[in-house]
DNA sequence: TGAACACATGAATGGATGTTCAAGTATTCC
DNA sequence: GGAATACTTGAACATCCATTCATGTGTTCA
């Protein structure tokens, strides 16, 4: 049978409303979830604040790189940066975004990936 | 102050554990939300299934860029397309799908968004 | 069969975007 | 002050990606 398809069930209607501009602002935050190192820092800060230098060598990257990349989770709110010492401990901002990858993750493992290029079946 | 940070707290370890090749899979899947035009398209099809023609004109593109991005949602399992007579209609591949959609919009909509380029604060 | 409708597909294009390389700023310790 | 550590920033570059334009495939109906 189906694979459960999404019903547009009687319980509850979607909490946001998906507007244009809603969407584009959405967009730009889900995509510092798109890329295989930014998804990495922010894994390893979900297990707790770490400085930059050693961020950079527990994902496996440029200190450089990864100062970028961490500008960017910044600008976007997802992350924290605090000076301590000469070195900038960097932590998620909130358990918003802690919640927000969880559910990334455990989703994503949930989906059937790799699915082939099937064209639409004829019924 | 405090904005209740990241405990990696006693509850509940996360449940997948990011690995470099892992992440480049989520990564990819998640990227699909991480455009205007692709959220808007999988925003309508949570409210129900829609024939191609008809989800292009809801979202506002053309039909040959709805089209290219359907390709897309498809290729990673996200949507379905069946042929319908003349039309082919697309809808949510299954309720995770729906989920993942949910709680992106959900989290985002509680994230404090367009925060200055501030630099790290000393203490 | 041929016209009309509904989608898919391929090539081209312009605009992002991630990484590297090479300085630049900040902080500590001698 | 000056060297060393830690991190940031800017420019250059190469890649990827969403859209457009033009064309191709599939289906219905006269």
């Amino acid at each position: 049978m189906g694979h459960g398809v999404n019903a547009p069930d009687s319980s509850a209607a979607p909490r946001t409303r998906l507007t244009p501009e809603n969407a584009q602002q959405v967009a730009t935050t889900l995509q510092a979830l798109s890329t295989p190192s930014r998804l990495l820092i922010l894994a390893r800060l979900r297990e707790g604040p770490c400085a930059a230098t050693e961020l950079a060598a527990a994902v496996g990257m440029e200190q450089s790189a990864c100062s970028h990349q961490l500008r960017l989770l910044r600008n976007l709110g997802l992350v924290t940066g605090t000076r301590e010492g000469r070195s900038v401990v960097y932590a998620l901002h909130d358990d918003h975004v802690a919640g927000l990858l969880d559910q990334a993750l455990h989703h994503v493992e949930h989906l059937r990936l790799g699915v082939t290029d099937a064209a639409p079946a004829t019924r």
